[in-house]
DNA sequence: ACAATTACCTGTATGC
DNA sequence: TGCATACAGGTAATTG
C-alpha cells in the first residue's frame, strides 16, 4: 500500500525517468481517475508539456509541468504510476497513458481505482481536500525533537488512529504505523496524551528511522506496490510485525497479537509494546 | 472534538 | 466446481 516511503521512492525513479522529457499525447482511458476537471482538459493540458520536478507531501505525489500546472497524483492503495521504456501490452486497469518523446510511456494503472489524479492552475493547494490540512512531514529536518514535543502537546485520541490521520502527521498508513509502534515499544492501543516525554521522542525518531529504512529499501510490495520503474521494493522483507499476526515476535519470540483500531488490522507485541 | 462506521472499488483467499 | 463471504486499508462523508 502506498505510503509515504512508497510515494517517495515512485518520485525519485519519477524525477530521474522523466524529467525533461516531452509529453507527446496524453489518454485518459478511464475518466473516473480524473477527479477535479474534465478528461479532455486534462489530455490538452499534458499534450506538448513536460515534467520539471517532482514533489511529495505525504502520499501525494506532485508533478510540476513547464506550463505551471502541477498534476497531482495519489495512488489511493492499489495505484501504480511507472514508466515502460519499450511500451509493452496494457496491463488491465490501466487508466491514464502519457506517451513520451522517444516512445516511452508513463502509465497510471489502478485497480480498485482509490487512486485520482488531480490538476492545479496554480502552487496552492487548496482545491485537494487531504492537502490543504495535512500535518507536517515527519522526515522534515525543521522537524526537531522539540518542536515534535510540543506539537503533540495537548492532543488526545487513540495513538495509532492519530498515526494514520493525515492531519496530525503526513504520509504515515497502516504498515509504517504498526511498524514504528513497535519499534517504539509502545502499544497502539495507548492514549496520545498518555505519552510521557522520553516516549514522545522515542516516537520522533523511530518514525523517523523506520520511513528512512523504508525508503531506503524501495518501500514495502505487499501485493501491488510498483516504483516508478515497475519494480517492488524490498522493506516487506523487515517488517516485524505488520502481516505477522500469531507468528513469533522478533524480540521476545511469543506469538503476536492482533485487534482492530479505526477499522484497521493492527498487529503488536502485547510483551514488547507497553 | 473525537471515534466509529460506511462508501467507494476489485482481486484474492477461504469456507461450504 | 461454483458461489458466497471476508479481507485488504487509501480518503471522505456520515453518524454517534
Amino acid at each position: 500500500m502506498p505510503e509515504l516511503p512508497e510515494v517517495e521512492t515512485v518520485r525519485r525513479c519519477l524525477a530521474a525517468a522523466v524529467c525533461g522529457r516531452r509529453i507527446v499525447s496524453c489518454e485518459v482511458r478511464h475518466p473516473d481517475v480524473v477527479r477535479n476537471l474534465e478528461p479532455a482538459l486534462l489530455e490538452e493540458v499534458l499534450r506538448n508539456n513536460r515534467f520539471t520536478g517532482f514533489r511529495r507531501r505525504g502520499k501525494y505525489l506532485l508533478g510540476d509541468l513547464e506550463s505551471g500546472h502541477v498534476l497531482v497524483v495519489h495512488l489511493g492503495m492499489t495505484g501504480r504510476l511507472f514508466v515502460v521504456e519499450t511500451p509493452c501490452e496494457l496491463a488491465p486497469h490501466t487508466h491514464l497513458i502519457m506517451e513520451l518523446e522517444g516512445g516511452a510511456e508513463l502509465r497510471f494503472q489502478d485497480v480498485r481505482r482509490f487512486g485520482g489524479l488531480y490538476l492545479l492552475t496554480g502552487p496552492l493547494d487548496h482545491s485537494i481536500p487531504g492537502l490543504a490540512a495535512m500535518g507536517p512531514e515527519p522526515l522534515d529536518p525543521g522537524l526537531t525533537e522539540e518542536h515534535w514535543c510540543r506539537y503533540l502537546e495537548g492532543r488526545r485520541g487513540n495513538l495509532k488512529a492519530r498515526l494514520l490521520d493525515q492531519r496530525l502527521v503526513a504520509g504515515i498508513g497502516n504498515i509504517y504505523a504498526d511498524e514504528i509502534l513497535f519499534a517504539c515499544g509502545i502499544s497502539p492501543q495507548r492514549d496520545l496524551a498518555s505519552l510521557n516525554r522520553v516516549e514522545r521522542i522515542r516516537l520522533h525518531r523511530q518514525m523517523r528511522r523506520i520511513l528512512t529504512e523504508a525508503i531506503d529499501d524501495g518501500g514495502s510490495s505487499i501485493r501491488d506496490y510498483v516504483d516508478g520503474r515497475g519494480q517492488p521494493g524490498g522493506f516487506q522483507n523487515r517488517h516485524r510485525v505488520y502481516g505477522r499476526k500469531g507468528q513469533a515476535c522478533t524480540v521476545c519470540g511469543r506469538p503476536l497479537s492482533g485487534c482492530r483500531i479505526s477499522g484497521r488490522s493492527t498487529v503488536f507485541c502485547e510483551h514488547c509494546q507497553r
